[in-house]
DNA sequence: CTTGAATTGTCGTATTAGCGACAGTTTGTA
DNA sequence: TACAAACTGTCGCTAATACGACAATTCAAG
């Protein structure tokens, strides 16, 4: 992958669309390609914080695994996403699992060129700061959606999240499709792959979703948004 | 309340302590003390963000109301506990509504001195950073929690928490005591009173706490770990 | 000490959802 | 096309828990 790829892709992005060109220019030489196949480890809960990570193609699945090995699902991380920066910010250890979903191609900024541009350029710092208060909000909404809301209405917040993720967060329309194994949203639930089938269903006969082998397809987005309204 | 009353609050407290004597006392004269009667509004959802809070006496309820009306409890702030920060950094709407649970003495310290001893001190960014990324990851565990504990090792874990809470992070010994009714303890777990109350009195047989009208002490410690462990 | 309010203890019932089992369907690969 | 592996659909049983009802207990204010 070339510079003129990774260019776009920083300057476009959340993170770093506000920097001026230089400081962009210098991230561009900075980072560096990461390419992992399936099931590879990006990093491990208690690993040191080596870097930020944005997701070029592909998927990597967050995680912790639980006392009795059972594995619980935070999110995906899909294209245009980026993690990895809370040990950037406190310098403590990772605190879940990073795995590759499918064959991964990662932009990788290390903890060293993070803290030197951080070091050159001390007026961005509450820029990040407003990063990381947009994540602690996030994270937020997801307690808060857990703890109103059905397990039907969190399937739905669920797949609008996955859905607006999807394509570096434009718009979810009537039609946008994902694909994910009912498997899959059980583990992010924590519920079971039965009981995630059976709600499935129920939204389709709602012609809410169109399910089909490991692809949803969105048929009433407005619906879908008032089911997982808290 | 006397500004040598302040001080030793602030110099004293993981958001101030590791600040320089001349920052301290800028502090110690820009902040406010207000008194609340129990029910009164601190702020509310979607308000602006005007302060930064600390407790003095007292408890505040931080909380969230469904559509439907029922009030979600996050948890409570006391003697000790810093809230309302989020909004502070990224100038965003208040995410939940606080209240006194009790008569409260705060302590405010107005977004505007806030602002204007970042301003005057850019080198303290970092520190603020960290404090942040403290709070994601409390988040982030009580979000592990939700996903692997039975209720009843959640039910442990929010008692431990709130113990916590109450002597200014002192460490916790079995004979601690803390007060509160089995209806908030169901209320911040998303439950039923009736299960907690059941819940309780298994922990009570199992020898790990004591329960007494609103008033609960911890005797064994280790084991109530153990029950809340992920 | 008395009394009313708040809190707790305990039923029974209804609902939700986890989970094993197994058959049916689709997909990728040769 | 053929086949294996992965994924999905469905049933039945069981465990967890929400919730209404009501009695018992404790607390706090006179």
């Amino acid at each position: 992958m070339h510079l003129d790829t990774i260019r776009p892709i920083l300057s476009q992005s959340p993170w770093f669309k506000s920097l001026p060109q230089d400081i962009i220019e210098q991230l561009v030489t900075a980072a560096k390609l990461k390419r992992l196949e399936t099931g590879q480890l990006v990093y491990q809960k208690h690993d040191l914080g080596d870097g930020l990570y944005c997701v070029m193609s592909g998927k990597v699945r967050l995680s912790n695994v639980t006392l009795e090995g059972k594995e619980l699902i935070l999110t995906w991380m899909q294209p245009g996403n980026w993690f990895g920066e809370i040990s950037l910010f406190d310098g403590l250890p990772r605190a879940h699992d990073a795995h590759a979903e499918t064959p991964c191609e990662l932009l990788k900024i290390s903890s060293h060129d993070f803290k030197a541009l951080l070091v050159e350029h001390p007026t961005l710092y509450p820029h990040f700061m407003r990063l990381l208060c947009q994540r602690i909000r996030t994270t937020f909404s997801f307690i808060d959606e857990t703890g109103s809301l059905s397990l039907k209405g969190k399937l739905c917040g669920r797949i609008l999240l996955l859905a607006e993720g999807l394509e570096h967060q434009a718009p979810i329309e009537n039609g946008t499709t994902l694909r994910i194994s009912q498997e899959s949203l059980a583990l992010m639930l924590h519920s079971s792959r039965q009981t995630v089938n059976k709600l499935l269903q129920e939204l389709q006969a709602q012609d809410v979703i169109q399910v089909h082998y490991g692809q949803m397809t969105i048929i009433d987005y407005m619906k879908l948004k008032t089911l997982c309204q808290i």
